[in-house]
DNA sequence: TCATGTGATGTAACCGGTTTCTATACAATG
DNA sequence: CATTGTATAGAAACCGGTTACATCACATGA
């Protein structure tokens, strides 16, 4: 329903050129006289000639396309990772394709396929489900078969089925500043809640949180860990639970293992009408500063996690990549609800 | 450095017939004979083929990709559009290409371009800064240029300036229910913060506001209508203003340009200890479900945003799209910050 | 029996670029 | 002057599909 547009056969017809010619003055790595060199700029200025990267793709064997594969964009998490991603992508090039998983292994894997068929020069893939205790065996063949066609790099996320190049905040180092943190502002009774065992990243701050409160000296009381979930609801009904276990023998701190499960906690405390307790989340999303009190999290090294990823994917093109697991630490911002 | 796959034409020799019977085979479109198929449809299982997209959409001149530029995707308004969208697109054999542009008409501008390049069949347009105060009439120009080679839908936007088909939230219904609401609430002292003049969707509320008061019969205090912008900090200065140019005739109920607003000035009120009004905001994001108390939103018909949208796009490679502007009623979600 | 229609398949052109190979003109060198 | 090198440019193949057109075998109907 739209004009056809103009392909460089016909600015190199008007400029008495073959394409070849033209193919030549537009990549600019092959010697033309200055004067044919103007004549095909200004035809390619006069008819605003953009070269079809369809067919570029198609000889150079190179999409200049990069998947991504993240379970809900919604998650500001994955949101800032992306944008910082995509931000750094587009000044090499390169542009990305956004896939929402919605935690379903079955558009999961329709995603991959597609990918795949658009043939992506890498895939991105972030907090997947796949960790040791992932039901789906078909899945991880999947993803396994993928990757021995397309790079893929893992964002925050760890397999131990499968040998995968991963990036990720170091989440053990997130859980010492804000136990470092809570330590120096005097408190010795600390929680943590959320989370589920199994899940690689919850497991990474559990053990963390363990060490360093030994580190400290400090007492792991064990009623004062309480497994959940990720959301806000699991958030208000980790700190129930934590209220009627421990009702005499209350920690004055709790982290959250990310900043939704403060959220949901601190709704809970609000209504017990007990504000007695300081909080620090986890992710350092938009929430913590909306929040009231606003909550100290530990803010991910978003620009770090988007542009390495990247990187690693183009340079994957020249050289082989090894299936390194590489940590970029968080750093802490504290706010008011643990002054 | 990962291995070459495989072609139709390895599966055509293989199968001893022509590339063109493997392609009919898969395309389905053309008698083939049952044996011819199964040895074809064997063999592609056997060596999982997967047909080059790029490939193909070299040839059949359709890229089978739809663009969408938003100012930033961890605005949960464009994030739900853009995951509907997506939902929907997938279902259509369509893959959506996600471009933040941050608000900066330089980064529209590139995007618009590589989408172009890339043969993008339709482009998706959320939030653009286009509107009549607009101060920047090359952007224009470019989306305009851009316009006549590809079809090209607003989402809740539109441009005095140019003729585009647009698909949008009827906000001016949202401030209706909201006014019903609160009328049927008891209220007859109504406010409304944030937003800026000059901006459509701003003014579009504006009017409704004013209309509906009228329509109850209650008095549209100026000083109860404040511009302030659309973010938390606005909210909060707007508030604050209200406080103190209204110290002793201030409205019950505050309507907030959107949730972010509504989530500012509870802030406020929160530090005054002023929690006698009654807040409803705008666009129903998960932050109306996460603060304290719980918010009053209108929620845009995301899901028909984003199927519509993709419809329109896909039908408008047959027909010709008419610059028509379709609206889509909200609903209110009645919560705790009006009860 | 011959003309015609239909099903199944192959051939080759095409999509819009890139790139290898080749050719030409001209300058520099011996 | 013959030889070699270099800058410039074209011809043609190629990327991996799709499809218009051609072909052929066989069935049908007059």
């Amino acid at each position: 329903m739209k004009q056809k547009s103009i392909t460089i056969y016909d600015i190199a017809r008007e400029a008495n050129v073959s394409s070849a010619t033209v193919s030549r003055v537009i990549a600019g790595n092959y010697p033309v006289s200055e004067k044919t060199k103007k004549k095909v700029f200004d035809l390619i200025e006069k008819y605003d000639y953009q070269p079809n990267a369809v067919a570029r793709s198609l000889t150079k064997k190179e999409s200049k396309m990069i998947g991504v594969i993240l379970p809900d964009i919604t998650n500001p998490f994955f949101a800032q990772v992306f944008i910082e991603a995509e931000k750094y992508a587009l000044t090499k090039g390169y542009t990305l394709i956004l896939c929402n998983s919605m935690n379903s292994s079955e558009l999961e894997s329709k995603h991959l396929r597609v990918l795949s068929e658009r043939q992506v020069e890498g895939i991105i893939f972030m907090g997947g489900r796949i960790n040791k205790t992932h039901p789906k065996v078909s899945e991880i063949n999947e993803l396994k078969y993928v990757i021995e066609k397309i790079p893929v790099i893992l964002v925050n996320g760890r397999m131990e089925t499968l040998e995968c190049p991963s990036i990720s905040t170091n989440e053990a180092k997130g859980i010492e500043l804000i136990i470092d943190h809570l330590v120096k502002q005097g408190h010795t009774m600390i929680g943590l809640i959320g989370g589920m065992t199994g899940i690689t990243t919850t497991d990474i701050k559990v053990e963390a949180f363990r060490q360093n409160l030994e580190k400290h000296q400090l007492a792991a009381v064990d009623s004062w860990q309480i497994y959940s979930g990720y959301d806000v609801k699991r958030g208000k009904e980790a700190m129930e639970e934590m209220l009627k276990i421990n009702k005499h023998n209350l920690p004055t701190a709790i982290i959250g293992i990310n900043d939704l499960v403060v959220i949901g906690a601190l709704k809970l405390c609000h209504q017990k009408k007990m504000n007695n307790f300081s909080f620090v989340g986890f992710d350092d999303s938009e929430l913590t500063q909306n929040s009231i009190p606003e909550i100290t999290s530990v803010s991910h090294p978003y620009k770090e996690l988007g542009e390495k990823t990247v990187d690693m994917l183009i340079k994957s093109k020249t050289t082989d990549m090894k299936a390194e697991n590489l940590f970029i630490d968080p750093h802490l911002v504290i706010r008011e609800s643990t002054i």
